[in-house]
DNA sequence: TCAATACTTCAATAATTGTTGTATTATTGA
DNA sequence: TCAATAATACAACAATTATTGAAGTATTGA
């Protein structure tokens, strides 16, 4: 991950459109949607959508495969842990739990399950 | 957290140079930095840096206080959370595993020691 | 008090990004 | 084959965002 990639996905999802378009295929998961389901979910024009679609494919944020005259999209995730990553890198200079003295309601230096990347239940 | 308020976070780690601020202030954690260190260590002017400290001040991604004539800036570590956590909401509908079977190299979900947000060491 | 310092605001301009309608490509099923 | 469907490409225009230099505000220390 460099500074280039990084700005292309936060760019990627800096518009409102864009940001539900990602927010309903990591919904979905690995069965995605095509691009007229998305179109119908958001209540888009498709050739905006196909803007849109087209800017977040090629930040890589997001994959397609052709089925048939459909266009299936799906979230890539593993490139938004690697964004994390990036983010994260050298977080006080090494002592991350420092970062979070300063806040009350986060405790996640003390656990190792508060991450939702990591969690497959939120709501015990 | 709203589609506006991140929408606003991720604008603002849409530039090089904010996300190049963000990272440094990432590193710093509490101590932050005043406005000068932060020109003198990216090498910007300072009516430019002003303009995007005052964005990325505006989207809530920094904090900033007055010490004297100085003004000291820091990363606001518990929005960056926040914000993961709203990214990842409804993940899969509820079965986050399933988004991560498609990547190789990731095993976040078996581990849950994955996250660098939780860990003090990643270097073992 | 007053010059120097730290930083921000403002105005002008440049550059990028978003939206819409029309046209085009490709696939499907009758 | 051919009309219908799915989606993208293009062009024109609108809107937003970035950069610069000059001017302004507030604080400090001599």
């Amino acid at each position: 991950m460099d500074n280039n990639t990084a700005t292309s996905i936060f760019g990627s999802l800096s518009s409102g459109i864009r940001l539900d378009v990602y927010r309903l295929l990591v919904k979905t998961g690995p069965a995605g949607l095509v691009a007229g389901e998305i179109a119908a979910a958001l209540g888009l024009p498709s050739t905006n959508l196909s803007f849109h679609l087209k800017a977040m494919t090629h930040a890589q944020l997001l994959g397609v495969t052709q089925e048939g005259r459909f266009q299936r999209y799906r979230a890539n995730m593993p490139l938004m842990l690697d964004l994390i990553t990036y983010l994260t890198e050298e977080c006080c200079s090494g002592h991350p739990e420092q970062c979070f003295d300063q806040a009350s309601a986060f405790d996640c230096c003390e656990s190792e399950l508060s991450n939702p990347l990591t969690q497959t239940e939120t709501k015990p």
